[in-house]
RNA sequence: CGGGGCGUAGCGCAGUAGGCUAGCGCGCUGCGUUUGGGACGCAGAGGUCGCCGGUUCGAGUCCGGCCGCCCCGACCA
């Protein structure tokens, strides 16, 4: 019989669990002592990168899961391409070299000697997967051709903070080639509805889809579009983002396929990517001054149990019924962890859990072996309201309930709060009081200039045009509230990470 | 790269008119008592005081240089 899934954590964590940063005091340091205590990752001996500790890898894993089952149901198949890339294959497409050349790596010397051509460490992939899809791809018969990878990529950033940005981050990175420009956007789209199904239904994170203003595009897209969400400080995180890219890279990679009349045809390809700044957005969407709080699906340890007892005969009463207890949670693939830690109080280990943010506790004492139940603890509430008497009877039932309730408050409560911090506003003066403490919503003409001029003014950055909304609200006569010119829709602005 | 802050035990810190064996809390190890919201006692372990150089009889403390980290900005998933 497993008695746990998950890793037990033998020995006690060198960290206390006092000593967080409460949010209101210092934000920063609120996410960094979180990140930090909560073992999701440390700082590593290389300025800008980072060591995702096993708690942040299981969380990470359960991120890919989720992802990867998406992809594979929508037809995509997983490969791997090289780390390194020939300088001049980066340097083919000119709008992605000028995005990207500020922040490569470039390996100049191997086996102790110069190299002929330097190599870049991938920053994306697009290029070493067109060249590869140059190949591949001969005829209409070998389209789509849908392809998701996941890896390491670096970017050499001047200003880090754990898994929202650090210099190397792992992501995935779909890449795919299409005949027609609509089967590319479509693809585009559904992707980005991936993404989005994924945000709602896993990490319990409301974003909104947008597309991104010319400045905020990728370096070489045609149109970006992003999920967007909101941190728990109101800035916005973006959280994922999809890509269509016309035939930008199949011109400069040769990516071609004959057609049905034998006519010779650039492709249309695609890009998408998220990355483990999502591990990010679900500390500060959903963390509390208790630390963090897991959304069930994802939460590595699901249920923690804590054994009550006071005498070597309560333990082993206690010890045998827990483990019963669990046998069928973990049966029916519940992430269950028993904390059979000797020497801590219960209320320790409460705390304890608490701050790593299981979504559910279950206390066990001879009280409730007495009384065929156990005590179960929600972490998405607070005090007595958290807290309910279950039955031993129907347990699998029970549990399995509260983790999708849980789910779905932790999802009603980010989205109440997003909601209540979004300000639509008409004259720029109002934009720029409203995003020193929440979203702005505002018809904007989505021209670089004036998302330099917002930046420049409030420190806040164009988040795209909402795609749902504007679907609603016409620009048509409507005028941008920064330049007066004529609007393309309605569009955020607010900090961002 | 600019502004600010900080480097003393695993973590958080104290210690500087230059002085004797470098300290406190938490954590860690052992034993015992404890255990339904962060237990207690006793006994222990743990340090090149970020690095290099200088001043001095003597430097954690003073001087110079360097390195690193965090926060705030300019760039970005």
């Amino acid at each position: 019989m497993a008695v746990s899934t998950t890793p037990p954590l033998r020995r006690r964590n060198a960290m206390t669990s006092r000593q967080i940063a409460s949010q209101d005091e210092d934000y920063a340091r609120w996410y960094n002592d979180i990140v930090q205590k909560a073992d999701l990752a440390d700082y590593s001996p290389v300025r800008g990168s980072m060591i995702i500790k096993p708690y942040g890898y299981e969380l990470w894993e359960n991120i890919q899961g989720g992802l990867d089952r998406r992809f594979k149901a929508t037809g995509h198949k997983n490969a791997y391409f090289p780390l390194f890339i020939p300088m001049s294959f980066i340097e083919k497409e000119s709008k992605h070299i000028e995005g990207f050349a500020p922040e490569l790596a470039v390996v100049t010397h191997g086996g102790g000697k110069e190299l002929e051509e330097p190599l870049v460490v991938r920053p994306t992939s697009e290029t070493v997967i067109g060249h590869a899809f140059s190949k591949w791809i001969h005829s209409y018969r070998d389209l789509p051709l849908l392809i998701n990878q996941w890896a390491n990529v670096v970017r050499w950033e001047m200003r880090t903070r754990l898994f929202l940005r650090t210099m190397e981050f792992l992501w995935q990175e779909g890449h795919t080639a299409h005949a027609t420009e609509e089967d590319a956007i479509e693809e585009t789209m559904r992707m980005l509805d991936v993404y989005v199904d994924f945000a709602i239904n896993e990490a319990a994170i409301p974003v909104i889809k947008t597309r991104k203003s010319e400045s905020e595009r990728f370096a070489g897209a045609i149109e970006t579009y992003s999920i967007e969400a909101m941190m728990g400080n109101k800035w916005a995180l973006q959280s994922g983002t999809s890509h269509y890219l016309g035939q930008n890279f199949a011109k400069a990679f040769d990516i071609m396929y004959t057609d049905e009349s034998n006519e010779r045809q650039y492709c249309y390809t695609t890009s998408w990517g998220v990355s483990t700044r999502m591990v990010g957005a679900i500390v500060m969407a959903h963390g509390d001054d208790r630390g963090l709080r897991l959304p069930p699906r994802l939460a590595p340890i699901q249920v923690v149990v804590v054994p009550i007892y006071r005498d070597e005969e309560q333990h082993d009463l206690v010890m045998n019924a827990v483990l019963d207890i669990c046998d069928p949670l973990i049966t029916v693939g519940m992430r269950v962890h028993i904390d059979d830690r000797e020497g801590l109080t219960p209320g320790f280990k409460f705390n304890d859990w608490e701050m790593r943010g299981v979504p559910v506790r279950m206390e066990v004492g001879p009280r409730d072996v007495e009384n065929n139940s156990v005590m179960l603890v929600r972490r998405d509430q607070e005090g007595k309201a958290a807290k309910q008497s279950a039955s031993r009877d129907n347990l699998i039932q029970t549990v399995s309930r509260l983790l999708n309730d849980i789910h779905r408050e932790m999802l009603a409560q980010a989205t109440a709060f997003r909601n209540g911090n979004i300000r639509l506003v008409d004259t720029y003066d109002a934009l720029k009081e409203a995003v020193t403490d929440s979203w702005a919503l505002a018809y904007h003409c989505g021209q670089p200039a004036c998302d330099a001029t917002v930046k420049e003014d409030t420190k806040a950055s164009s988040r795209g045009f909402p795609l749902d909304k504007n679907e609603t609200w016409s620009p048509d006569g409507e005028k941008c509230v920064v330049c007066g010119k004529q609007a393309l829709g309605m569009a955020y602005f607010s900090r961002a990470y």
